[in-house]
DNA sequence: TTGAAAGCGCTAACAT
DNA sequence: ATGTTAGCGCTTTCAA
């Protein structure tokens, strides 16, 4: 069913069915509701394709999402897609798996949907001139910026949290508590991402405070699955090494980490504390609630998308935009005080 | 940049340039690596909609899920998307908000795509002829079956469980244990949907034990929200009326209403046993361990593309397969034996 | 207000 | 092995 179709069992021309289709004022009422009828009758929908071929430029932003199923992304990717929506603009989501590259992906979309921008969200912190030029778009990274690449900050856009001073005033809140054996819990400390970051966060903290870095007290996983922390944290209490509190570096990881915790009969905070960067909705119905300092979700991605629509109407340059998070105390650290 | 541009810059035709952007066997590989070489120097990309409109047949099929970020569809999605790689097929995924109607997204999709088959994740249970007849291409209901509407079993297919059975399966575990007030944690009684069929097993449970049904013992919530969930569980509290058991229909529901308990000071499953129908990943991290029937996510992914791909290849016509939960016992129920 | 026709970028038949 | 060309379904001038 094409728009000829319509256009002989209306007998009309296609321009004119097309002109009803795309709402153009200048169709008489008559055949205006004549289409529209035939429209209805036949489920006719547009082929999108030769529609969006015809069009030469288009008024779609595209959102690359690293990490299926993270739910730290869910309410971020929310805000950005209601912002998109309420500017004019259509959002194309592609999401992809951890180890596919972003900026490939990206590329690949821009080109062939003839995107205006993109927003990448967790994506890698080293790009390069290089492998950036591929986008063709202007382009923002939100939740995180090129802390190892070799781009000029006047080369990308991006919002995030100053990692490694979060985990840092993370880890000195546990400090303040009393807490001098502090365990960690994170994903890689060499990986050059968020885990690196925050895992730098940690040892700053502990300079500061004159605590020696103790590499027992220091697990490393090798996914971020839930699965993943529960073991982690069993392989840590197997270790008979010391601490008091575990500073995880994401909610998701202090949660299956404080059931393995009751697993082993030992209780939260009194055994020991957790602590946690990131604030998602589910760490707020843990046994106890997760202490963690809270990443404005909603903020990251109306930033996001600002920035994005003034670099795409030639409002500004790359920006770059450092938001803050929030304290949550839950009851998942011990108050000394 | 266009498929044109590539083959002026090396001096061949488009139609070559095509045939090794398709991998085509017939160009000798002086030319191809000609050709490749620009194609990687300019970052060419080709442009889908020209490429997707001049092929008639396509090989996408679609998959709709209603309800954005719940978790228990995660896996599902995963199981889909990889047996639709491996048959050969692309994944056109569109999600759509609780509001949405997922048929009239589906046959837009479905047109505008040029799609094989649709599967439907999450949708309602009261779809009619007239309302399917606009997709155009077979599809497949995935986690639930048509209850409340007018289809006649060989106008669709669907892989489901049997949303009563296993609700007062739930039920009947917990009576077992000797509960007799045992409250339910639900959406709705009559929103033709899971919440009502479930409801209706809670009650089938309930009668079967000779249990008359108290009404007070009834929570229901105006959303699937966490937050809604830990409210209506205050208020089932608040109204102090007796209860040792909840059901709550879904796993996510439980962990919130959990929380609620512990707020109040109270005990799982001392005070107050829990049971719910799901198995999403994060009740296993929930303290205790949510006690729940687990629906078997990778088989219901599995199935509903095995079914899909029957009827667009031809092997079959529509078909409907029933699954079964998997009990999984964790500490939230009391074992009174 | 309507119709005819050009062309968006690509693939695939048909030529060579 | 390579080039020429006819569309795929649509929007949009340009004419009428």
């Amino acid at each position: 069913m094409t728009i000829k179709d319509i256009a002989e069992r209306c007998g009309v021309s296609v321009s004119t069915v097309s002109r009803v289709l795309n709402n153009h004022p200048d169709v008489s009422k008559t055949v205006r509701d004549k289409v529209m009828t035939v429209v209805k009758e036949v489920h006719y929908v547009p082929n999108s394709s030769a529609r969006d071929l015809v069009k030469t430029k288009s008024d779609a932003i595209g959102l690359v999402v690293r990490g299926r199923g993270n739910p730290f992304f869910a309410e971020v990717i929310r805000a950005i897609e209601q912002r998109v929506g309420q500017a004019g603009y259509s959002l194309v989501l592609h999401q992809i798996n951890s180890g596919e590259d972003e900026l490939l992906a990206g590329a690949s979309l821009s080109r062939s949907k003839k995107l205006r921008g993109l927003i990448f969200l967790g994506g890698c912190f080293d790009y390069t001139a290089e492998k950036t030029a591929a986008l063709g778009v202007p382009f923002v990274c939100c939740t995180y910026t090129n802390s190892f690449g070799s781009l000029d900050k006047g080369e990308y856009s991006s919002v995030y949290i100053d990692d490694t001073e979060e985990a840092r005033r993370a880890v000195e809140i546990l400090i303040r508590q009393g807490h001098r054996k502090i365990a960690i819990l994170l994903a890689s400390t060499c990986d050059h991402s968020i885990s690196q970051l925050r895992y730098h966060g940690y040892c700053k903290a502990l300079t500061e405070a004159g605590i020696d870095l103790d590499k027992n007290l220091v697990e490393e996983l090798d996914s971020y699955d839930l699965s993943a922390a529960y073991e982690g944290m069993l392989r840590l209490l197997g270790r008979k090494a010391e601490f008091t509190a575990v500073f995880a570096i994401s909610d998701t990881l202090a949660v299956a980490a404080m059931k393995a915790m009751y697993d082993r009969g030992k209780q939260v905070p009194e055994d020991c504390s957790f602590m946690a960067i990131d604030g998602i909705d589910m760490s707020n119905y843990s046994i106890p609630t997760l202490t963690t300092l809270v990443q404005p979700k909603e903020q990251l991605g109306v930033e996001a998308v600002g920035i994005l629509l003034d670099m795409i109407e030639g409002r500004s340059g790359n920006r770059h935009v450092k938001v803050e998070t929030d304290l949550r105390s839950g009851g998942s650290v011990r108050e000394n005080d």
